[in-house]
DNA sequence: TTAAAACTATAAAGCTACTATAAGGTCAAT
DNA sequence: ATTGACCTTATAGTAGCTTTATAGTTTTAA
């Protein structure tokens, strides 16, 4: 299989395939005379792996150290759920600290009911004034 | 003012200010004959209001926006209440989206408690087999 | 057969919003 | 005279790609 077709069939872009190849992610492939990347259904397997832990929004780094797990498949696990654990609460400060935005927004956006001119804009005026009850 | 107490007084570091001005965001101060910035206190309200923008997540380019709005203060400011309807809903959709990853980080979790061997863990599982029912 | 379209390759730059590093000039105090 | 604190510019690094440039290869259509 070469890289086009790899990147249809799970959905990335042939540059993001080399791109993980390149951040050593994905096993380089082997090559044919013309130089053209050949793929197998196991690197098929890796890049999908890689892409529904992006989608979980684990970072590349945290991607790496799963597969170093993989690798040496009769350790303890213990590492993996710790690593979820602390993905799972960086998550949830996230949504913490963006509900609290949200609420600063909304409530600035009480302060200016449309259509005054921008001089009496009551947003402007509340980011300009710095009556934001922060933390 | 010199660049080190304006950066005090606001809390930002002195390369920030300069990235702002580069960035076209504060005006090019004058200079002193040995090339040294001097600030003046309108310098001070532009970079604090860009720092409050910045904590209220808003974009440079959001931020450059809202300030062709200050220059023209007699036009209506359906736009700056237009620009934070937007973020607003925008940072509304952040949290829809982490609520949903959250729920399936926890439900991934679940399907391993400690301690098994990486082969049998069922966070890889449920990762490695992409039961991940997704949207 | 040939020419265009589609695919592949590498390398380098661009994106956001800074932060950090390097190499050097200026100033006050010791 | 030198130390330390401050200032200057320019450049690179961060994350995770995406975009662009340039060029070689294969496939398809005329």
């Amino acid at each position: 299989m070469r890289i086009g077709q790899l990147a249809q069939l799970v959905g990335v872009e042939t540059q993001t395939i080399r791109f993980y190849e390149q951040q050593g992610l994905l096993p380089p492939p082997d090559r044919q005379d013309n130089g053209y990347r050949v793929y197998t259904e196991k690197h098929g397997e890796g890049l999908a792996f890689i892409r529904r832990c992006r989608i979980l929004g684990l970072s590349l780094a945290e991607i790496h150290e799963l597969q170093s797990y993989q690798d040496d498949p009769h350790q303890s696990c213990t590492a993996v759920n710790a690593l979820l654990d602390d993905h799972i609460s960086h998550v949830r400060s996230q949504i913490t600290a963006l509900q609290a935005l949200e609420k600063q927004l909304v409530s600035l956006r009480a302060s200016c009911n449309d259509d005054r001119e921008v001089e009496a804009c009551g947003i402007l005026a509340g980011i300009s004034e710095g009556n934001m009850h922060q933390q």
